[in-house]
DNA sequence: CATGGGATTGACT
DNA sequence: GTCAATCCCATGC
């Protein structure tokens, strides 16, 4: 059965996740959850699709916004790990993350982009009609696409509107993964804390090479 | 209270 | 390749 370029749709009916991921997933160090969270569902209201491409961000390291320590808008980034970290990004987007680590560490997964799953017709609505291989391919994409807002941020992962599963096992996906520095920064650049499934066509600009 | 800078995207040269 | 849009909030006066 053709497991991997046809997911689109053709999954829906078959159930394919597993029970949601529980706080002792996302207490682990941020890079091991990081990794981890490749080939994960990400759900809200319906539309769901295969997380393809994360970057982890952690205190001790100036990229993250928990760098300055807790403030009004931190203070998510330092809650019990599977809570959601939503915040605007220039102004326009809002951007998804995984609080993890243990409580009061201030660390985080950024859900940069993922395969759609269900719900497709929906993120096209709200996704003005690009191609479906755009729909979430990027960290303000796959949040219009689900229709996830800041309203979300510190709501929980584990039992909220936004839900975060494993996959059947038979359906894991097996491409391996692409280790590369994270987009978009100016600090710690150097630092490679982005994960994608190499070659997966809904990785976000620039694709890592291989 | 004023200012400046983004964990981005899409339109345009 | 360049660039503007637009909002939240950290920082400094």
């Amino acid at each position: 059965m053709g497991l991997r370029a046809d997911l689109i749709g053709a999954r829906s009916h078959v159930s394919p996740e597993a029970g949601s991921l529980g706080a002792d997933f996302y207490a682990r160090a941020v890079l091991d959850v990081a990794r981890d969270l490749l080939g994960c569902v990400v759900e809200h209201g319906g539309c769901a699709g295969v997380i393809v491409e994360t970057e982890a961000y952690h205190e001790s390291e100036p990229a993250c916004h928990a760098f300055v320590g807790v403030t009004p808008r931190t203070r998510t980034l330092f809650a019990d790990p599977g809570t959601a970290y939503v915040y605007r990004s220039y102004g326009i987007h809002a951007l998804l993350n995984a609080v993890c680590e243990p409580p009061g560490v201030g660390a985080a997964v950024l859900i940069r982009a993922l395969e759609p799953l269900r719900g497709v017709e929906r993120m096209r609505e709200r996704r003005g009609g690009v191609g479906d291989e755009q729909l979430c391919s990027g960290p303000g994409k796959l949040t219009q696409a689900l229709g996830v807002e800041l309203r979300h941020n510190a709501t929980s992962l584990l039992d909220g509107p936004i839900a975060i599963r494993r996959r059947a096992l038979e359906i894991e996906p097996v491409a391996p993964v692409a280790v590369a520095p994270r987009v978009g920064i100016t600090k710690a650049v150097d630092l490679t804390w982005r994960f994608c499934l190499a070659g997966n066509p809904h990785v976000s600009r620039p694709r890592p090479s291989l």
